[in-house]
RNA sequence: GCGGAAGUAGCUCAUUUGGUAGAGCGAUAGCCUUCCAAGCUAUAGGUGGCCAGUUCGAGCCUGGUCUUCCGCUCCA
């Protein structure tokens, strides 16, 4: 396996190659690079960077600009600490981990702990088994890391792949950043300490009476949110699926308690529905259930594309009960609830209610990962006089491409340039464009294929006679000959 | 985080028992003028990932470190 990396007929030599080509075309960069690398951190260069913002710019117009009860805001990433400890990701997000040092296996402890308490209760050994889960509650409760490893190793919990009880100590694994807020210590240790956000979802729920009252929304209702969330993963990889910084695009949805399930199942199919839409196939993309619910949730299940590297979590689609807005109104001591209008069967308003809450949540990176993997393609084909052609081509959907028009005129000379440069100047103002006049016409042309440019014209002699230019389609590489004043018409047309 | 492998120009690689680095492609400038890359000329670009050590001398040997890949693990 250690050869597929540089085999480029495996998937995995394959993926090397679009890292390679998102590195030399300006799509991504390792962050720091100039240093050596951060570790699953990257940059989005000059191309990437508007490939990410055309898919952000979609989602946020298919959730805030078409559905009239979808509004969007902006939180800070920095949020009161209290909010993760109502959140349940000061608890839950830290995982005390012990390791076995003759397998190097790692192990969560309450996995170890309670996979132990099942062989006993398999075993009949039933009290014995609540006894040691309830002492591991205990500890856990107090972090109490040595007790937890003398609890290990009383009960002589082995390893399942090396069978010894030779563990290295219980350490805390916070998955979240920490920093320090303002710029003199506390004068308690800890008293200043702040995260970055782990996840979006909770400036949406603080912001519920806000955007609620003043927007006067009524239920069911969303609200939108893209932004940046850190995790400090244990391990991070698989090039941008991965990150310990990375974007997030969330909505919200709230609606009444009882009818969750039947917005859960709304949100599902219109999620995969937006998916497709970008272009993504349908036979690429699947629904994968959760089958161990996260303590928020009572309904979960993932989309899921088909990455080179396999089928992996690209949105989750979470029925997160009315579990935020709860914990929130009682770690804050205010009233956190919705007054219903509308009339139930017997006549009566539904009155107040701490709405439920239906999450979509989708990775940007991960999106731009989907896009970026379909469109890659590398192509071979026979030329007329039976040489070998080929190109690597960027199939990007013409509406999420980063460069939708290149305009080059045939020769440097002979007034091309200048009809080039007025085309140039007339497009420009409607999407992006490029101009170049540097090199023979075919190379130009593989050079926009391995962007991703969909169109390009080149202005000719002929155009001086009758203002037509050739128009040339990256997908079909065809060519065809239309008017000069219809280029931006055209180009318009195919990217809405 | 553990184990294994790797790191030489923007990219792909060479330099084979240690004697202060080369090529192709690419890029830039110019020439040519031709509707699907790879015509001509010139130029730029590397303190060999980084830091130490051994040596008269290290890209090559040793140690550490950083990063990447593969496997394991983890992913509320």
């Amino acid at each position: 396996m250690a050869n597929e990396t540089n085999n480029p007929a495996s998937p995995a030599g394959r993926f090397q190659e679009l890292i390679s080509h998102c590195k030399e075309y300006g799509y991504i960069f390792q962050s720091s690079e100039l240093y050596d690398g951060l570790s699953a951190v990257y940059d989005y260069g000059q191309m990437g960077a508007q490939l990410k913002k055309n898919l952000r710019d979609e989602w946020w117009k298919s959730m805030t600009q078409l559905n009239e009860n979808i509004v969007g805001i902006d939180a800070a990433i920095f949020m009161h600490p209290t909010v993760w400890k109502a959140s349940g990701h000061v608890d839950n997000f830290s995982d005390p981990m012990i390791d076995n040092k003759d397998s190097n296996k790692r192990y969560r402890v309450d996995h170890l702990i309670e996979g132990y308490a099942d062989e006993l209760k398999a075993a009949g050994k039933t009290t014995e088994a609540d006894a040691i889960l309830s002492a591991m509650d205990a500890l856990l409760a107090k972090d109490d890391y040595a007790g937890l490893k003398t609890l290990i190793e009383d009960n002589k919990i082995k390893c399942a792949v090396s069978k010894t009880g030779n563990w290295t100590d219980v350490r805390q694994f916070n998955l979240m950043f920490k920093t320090e807020f303002g710029a003199v210590a506390a004068e308690v240790e800890g008293d200043n300490i702040v995260y970055l956000r782990p996840e979006t979802a909770q400036g949406i729920f603080v912001n519920f009476l806000n955007v609620q009252k003043t927007g006067r929304m009524k239920i069911p209702f969303g609200i939108a949110q893209t932004g940046k969330a850190f995790r400090n993963e244990i391990v991070a990889r698989q090039f941008i699926f991965r990150m310990r910084e990375f974007e997030q695009m969330e909505m919200q949805f709230f609606v009444r308690p009882g009818t969750q399930k039947e917005w859960y199942n709304y949100w599902k199919d219109e999620r995969k529905k937006w998916h497709e839409s970008i272009g993504i196939p349908a036979a690429k993309l699947r629904f994968h259930d959760h089958v161990k619910l996260a303590h928020y949730a009572d309904m979960a299940l993932d989309i899921e594309f088909e990455f080179p590297f396999g089928w992996k979590e690209l949105e989750g689609i979470h029925s997160r009960t009315d579990f935020d807005l709860t914990q929130h109104a009682t770690f804050s001591k205010k009233k956190i609830q919705y007054f219903d209008n509308d009339l139930n069967e017997e006549g009566k308003p539904y009155g107040n209610y701490t709405p439920y809450v239906v999450e979509t949540s989708v990775g940007l990176d991960r999106l731009f990962l989907t896009v970026i993997s379909l469109a890659y393609a590398e192509e071979k084909w026979a030329k007329e006089d039976g040489t070998e052609d080929s190109r690597v081509v960027l199939r990007i959907p013409a509406k999420i491409a980063p460069m939708k028009l290149a305009i080059l005129p045939l020769l440097k000379k002979d007034g091309l340039p200048e009809i080039a440069k007025e085309l140039m100047n007339d497009c420009k103002q409607a999407f992006h464009c490029f101009y170049e006049e540097k090199d023979a016409i075919g190379k130009r042309y593989r050079r926009m294929d391995a962007i991703g440019t969909p169109f390009c014209v080149t202005i000719d002699h002929q155009t001086k006679e009758d203002n037509t230019v050739t128009i040339r389609y990256r997908d079909s590489m065809l060519q065809e000959r239309i008017a000069l004043s219809e280029v931006k018409n055209l180009v318009l047309e195919k990217i809405s």
